[in-house]
DNA sequence: GATGAATGAGTATTCATTCAT
DNA sequence: TATGAATGAATACTCATTCAT
């Protein structure tokens, strides 16, 4: 009995499990499809196959609903990215990698940016950051962890500034791509990537320390930026 | 009797335009302060002392009075921009002003970002990108040509790769500085000019055009003199 | 269970029926007491006692819930004319029967007639026949098949202009009847009536099938023998 | 100064009486092409090429201005009617021409129809006949008067009784016309006259009276009514 | 857990009418 | 007379949420 019970509770647990996936999958196609306003908890019913009150034994209410579809895209996006950026390349590669995908996917599902920004902000709070975003924000930052660990990467290279530059550049683009038209544009990585070459430190940089026989941009630039970051607060005084 | 009448009309056209400021200024209060799903028309009549039916005589309905808030907004934001901008620096300074007059514009009006997205969609077209905000996107555009004008950029920058770095790095900025209740960091700004580092023609670079493209050991050389420099300065305060 | 089930079920459904039964009789109600215009959705859902927004579960819209009044006002029309009408009399017995039938129940319903227009219009559409006018209206036409088929009527009557007067007769008298107070006039009835003589196959005309069709001297004095012997009649009383 | 004030005065009632056709000109198209509920007074001004508020100078308020149209289409239709039927001709004659006029009307401006639905009913009075519509149904009437006078009706004709059938079944008919899409149907009005058979007295029923040589339908059937009429009120009791 | 009928608060929009010029 | 800006009452309809079964 014990058995059969456990067997049911299995089949019981698989059914919730599906018919939440439904749901989910079927909250993702209407809110996508019509946007937050054109979405009805009807709708997603019908095509969840499941009765209006059902969805409120599985969440909380609409805007709760829309919370766990956006949470569920951005952790999506994680394991991608994860996949995605193959960590026994050299950073910068890495870093490319995630950069790609990044634009790529937002390309191909910009609606769920939108969503992004209706599912924070309970009115009164200033904004609710979701922590699954937070999350996938983290892949940009163990990448560069990985690169200063391996002194791939300056550590003076100003962490939370760059991933802003790095998410904002990136989730602009693809907005101004769309509007455009275009699929995807790899020089839009290109440029992205020169903010980190005063950071780079190769193995050449290093290998060459104290020459200064061949041209080496990428020491020049960051001793530029450096040089530069100095003057302006010099400038501000 | 000619002078009386356009007097009359004078005094009427200045309470009509009176009446439509003061609707814009109940609006953008209104739907600043509670979103646009939490705006009624009724209250925005209210605020603006007119009747709600006078609202639809100025503006055609809800969804268009708010792309008339925004689009204010973004050219109130072109003005200021144009002032903030000292057009007789160099460059790199005018991008410098206007990265901090952006960021700081943003960070104390980022609601009005939100109101953006939500003015944008008119249904059907994926996007609507208001006229208004492209004039104020030109504002950077200006500088970049009058930097390359003036030969303190090289011709080779890609505009629009940098424009979406500029203005999407700072979006993000400002959403992640509110996020931790800063009100301003001026190291965002910095970060975010290396990016033009690359197609900065200095006097140098000037200098040694037609010279070796190998590295330069003096030019380094000086550079490191002034680095040392500015970092004993440093030290001494 | 399954007993219990049925009984449920059966409760439930008698449930929706008396539901959609007291909105018909409210929505009737309330039509017919402050017309098409007058009429609001609240009212009727207060007569009701159900909620404005239950009334959208039974019914589309005001237009849709005016055209079901209408419809089921003519369909028991219809009902109650069948009743009214004995088949089994001679027809030109039967057509007055209608005929009274059909002018009293306009004469106390005469608001369904206003009704009935404004239900008609679907936008584009100039007017639109009901379907359960038409099944009403057919009553009439049975009745001359009745007596087509029984030679009591000539095949030669021109059913659908026969038609058309019997109708529009009676609802323009039931109209001028209303404009003069009086309840009922079976001199309307009468008047009608007389139109179907040429139609009729009496005995007599049976009989002189074959005979010739110049004046019949005999028919003519027994009528005239009938006629002076009611004349009679009258006098006496 | 009397005679420029008197030209002026002329010139200004020419103005008023034109600017007031021109407004219901205008009313007319619009509650016609648009039907009551669709019809604005803003429109109703803008095609009449006057302000809003001017309308209301002219008439008291809109269901006022939809009663004048309608009252101008009664008076309209009543001129026509008297152009149409031509007094020296029989009466048989003149309520031929006065129902093909009538029949021909109708299905040319059907929408009228409609509108004098509406335009009747303030609501609470039970119907307010509009005195134009009396004029145009007194043609009838006076065809009648005068056909009695000439000896061409006899005086038992029921009058009002005859005039509802006449016009209810025209009405009728043309609706069910315009349903069928067609524009004129000359049978109907054929049909509609043999109601008047039993009334008509003939040059020849005169002069043949006391015969009964050759057959005399109409004798047989004015006859045949009365009988009727009087077997009717022996039923009653 | 599942249902789906019932709820009823919530609001953008229209337009006849008025009235200060 | 004429204007037309201003009014504000008036209402059909939607849909998130609940709850009796």
């Amino acid at each position: 009995m014990s058995a059969s019970s456990s067997h049911t509770k299995n089949t019981q647990r698989e059914r919730l499990e599906a018919k939440e996936q439904s749901i989910l999958t079927a909250a993702t196609d209407v809110f996508t499809a019509l946007g937050v306003d054109g979405t009805t908890m009807a709708e997603i019913a019908r095509r969840a196959h499941i009765a209006e009150g059902t969805l409120y034994l599985y969440h909380k209410n609409k805007q709760d609903l829309l919370a766990v579809v956006v949470g569920n895209f951005w952790a999506d996006l994680t394991k991608g990215a994860l996949i995605a950026v193959d960590a026994s390349l050299p950073v910068k590669q890495q870093l490319k990698q995630l950069a790609t995908y990044h634009l790529t996917a937002l390309i191909q599902q910009f609606d769920m940016v939108g969503l992004t920004y209706r599912a924070r902000l309970r009115h009164g709070e200033p904004e609710y950051q979701l922590p699954k975003i937070r999350e996938y924000v983290r892949v940009f930052d163990q990448i560069i962890e990985r690169g200063i660990n391996r002194s791939q990467l300056s550590e003076a290279l100003p962490l939370w500034q760059c991933r802003d530059v790095f998410y904002g550049s990136l989730e602009y683009s693809a907005r101004t791509l769309l509007l455009r038209e275009v699929q995807f544009d790899p020089t839009v990585v290109e440029q992205l990537l020169v903010m980190f070459k005063p950071y780079e430190v190769t193995e050449t940089s290093v290998a060459k320390a104290g020459l200064t026989n061949t041209s080496d941009d990428t020491r020049l630039a960051r001793i530029e930026a450096q040089l530069s970051l100095l003057l302006k607060e010099k400038e501000q005084r």
